[in-house]
RNA sequence: GUUCUGUUAGUACAAUGGUUAGUGCACCUGACUUUUUCUCAGGAAAUAAGAGUUCAAUUCUCUUACAGGAUACCA
């Protein structure tokens, strides 16, 4: 059902082809300038240099007044006003293209092209005098008009969260901030590739359909390959593949990393991300620590340009060195409980005098997890790094040199979330088993996020992996926080959204 | 999942138990050769779906659908 305003254009395109222009020209249209360029560098001594610019872009608006015209034309860079005069885009006896082409038949959104002399009007406004216009592209839908006024202040502002993310491609064209955060994103992107690759570390890529899903506690979706017939899952984690490449002799390889799990969305959550994953021979956490502080501290340095990054009410400094708790400080630091003796009886009950929801599944490690996520983590602004976790949890990371029951792990919380987790890697191929052989047990109690036993990932490690340092790192929650983003939405182009329904509509007569 | 809130024209908002549901922008018709949310004159266009209460429902109640916020699990 198309609304009056899409009949009103088709009709304008079917004028248009009647008028002998072709609305979807297939020649290239050679630009000369962006509308940046002529506003950053336009001045009166310089002006001979913009006496024929050609440009290009989206008509956001005309305002006509007779036999001449201002309209503004948007490009990839903003926006630019336009002079048309009726007799300067219509030199000869003929006034279509004015008269009928400009007036009445483009629409806002439309794509024209722009011969002409860059000028200052009387009200001092720098503008295109029009010599030629084009017409490059037909616009059928109407865009949302987002209007300033004189104050700044911003009318009829598209803001409707449905419409921003179903319709990003209009949202990009009204909003101009929205380019901007993802602009940021792929800079942040560029900021690390580049942090690693000057270290020497290889990007590499691993598969994504995968007969046996490991390395994050998480549940996977599920397909099917037709041809051989078998159960493919896609992956949640790239961990086994890349430790696979340090076996084969790597010293360090990373991959951006899209993933999926089967579980709930929130403004945290989306069923795809991306997590970056690094793996470096001969080192351990405390050289990854290390490293994860210089590579963001780098991060927040070129995406924001400075290591204070504000996020919603605070200012988070990414400046080394940060904090750093083990797990059991933390837990002591925010609950006043010491929880590093106690049995699984005694902490269930300690879990319960805190108010932590537990349910019967969960085994010790988990009950230590569910206190720091409860009473720790949110708390934890300022980047800071927690070590050493209990052993049940963390069925890939190496055993404490020192502490019983603990893992060589850390985690990096920023803004009261994860957003980062690294290890020394487990490569004891028999501790390796048997973690896996822990994680079936777990699985029988309950816990559908327990990991399943991958035999080629131990039939790798049997032959010798070199001791390893590896970190994953949320690459859109990172994003989220070096743009200041309150959801994952707002960092990915396409977010997963609900099927749209068809409105049901009453016909109209 | 749970909970709260919302759904009025293309869009953003307003109002009302009863006669013609109002405004800005967008749209349509006309005038206007340096305007700028151009201006001026005129026009078209809407109460999510269903049920109930009522003489009368867009307004009150319930159900459904859809959406958003908050909250919980996972990055």
């Amino acid at each position: 059902m198309l609304s009056e305003q899409e009949l009103v254009r088709r009709e304008n395109l079917q004028k248009v082809i009647e008028l002998g222009i072709n609305p979807y020209p297939s020649e290239e249209f050679v630009v000369s300038h962006s509308s940046k360029l002529i506003k950053n560098n336009y001045t009166e001594e310089s002006s001979d240099e913009f006496s024929e610019v050609i440009v290009a872009g989206r008509l956001m608006m005309k305002r006509i007044m007779g036999k001449a015209s201002f309209a503004e034309l948007q490009d990839s860079s903003g926006r630019i006003q336009l002079y048309i005069s009726r007799d300067d885009i219509c030199t000869g006896d003929d006034k279509t293209m004015y008269n009928t082409v400009f007036k009445k038949l483009l629409d806002i959104g439309d794509f024209i092209g722009i011969k002409g002399f860059v000028f200052t009007t009387k009200t001092g406004e720098l503008t295109i005098h029009a010599k030629e216009l084009v017409l490059l592209s037909k616009s059928l839908k109407p865009l949302p008009i987002v209007k300033t006024d004189a104050e700044g202040k911003v009318h009829d502002a598209v803001t409707d969260p449905e419409f921003r993310y179903r319709q990003r491609y209009a949202d990009l064209v009204v909003n101009p901030s929205v380019k901007e955060a993802f602009v940021k994103r792929t800079k942040m992107y560029n900021s690390i590739r580049d942090f690693l690759n000057t270290k020497g570390y290889l990007e590499v890529e691993t598969p994504i359909l995968q007969p046996l899903y490991g390395g994050a506690a998480a549940r996977p979706f599920k397909t099917h390959h037709n041809t051989l017939d078998m159960t493919l899952y896609m992956r949640i984690a790239n961990e086994l593949y890349l430790k696979r490449l340090i076996v084969g002799g790597f010293d360090g390889v990373y991959e951006f990393s899209k993933d999926f799990r089967n579980e709930g969305m929130s403004r945290f959550h989306n069923p795809e991300f991306t997590q970056i994953e690094l793996y470096v021979a001969y080192k351990d956490y405390e050289w990854m620590m290390n490293l994860v502080e210089e590579m963001i501290e780098k991060v927040a340095l070129d995406v924001t340009g400075s290591t204070i990054v504000k996020v919603g009410d605070n200012d988070i400094n990414f400046q080394r060195p940060w904090k750093r708790y083990t797990m059991y400080e933390a837990i002591e630091e925010f609950t006043g409980v010491d929880i590093s003796q106690m049995d699984e009886d005694n902490l269930r009950n300690a879990a319960k005098k805190m108010e932590v929801p537990l349910d019967p599944t969960m085994a010790r490690g988990k009950i230590i997890d569910e206190i720091f996520g409860e009473k720790c983590e949110p708390f934890l602004i300022q980047p800071t790094f927690i070590t050493d976790y209990p052993v049940e949890m963390s069925p890939l990371a190496k055993k404490h040199r020192t502490e019983e029951g603990l893992v060589e792990r850390f985690e990096a919380i920023c803004n009261g979330k994860e957003i980062s987790n690294a290890f020394s890697e487990l490569n004891d191929p028999i501790d390796q088993r048997e973690r896996f052989e822990a994680q079936l047990d777990l699985g029988k109690r309950g816990d559908d996020e327990a990991m399943v036993l991958d035999e080629d990932f131990l039939r790798a490690l049997e032959y010798g992996m070199p001791p390893t340092a590896g970190v994953g790192i949320g690459m859109d929650r990172l994003a989220m926080i070096m743009t200041n983003s309150n959801s994952i939405q707002d960092v990915l182009f396409f977010p997963q959204m609900k099927p749209e329904t068809t409105s049901i509509k009453p016909e109209k007569e």
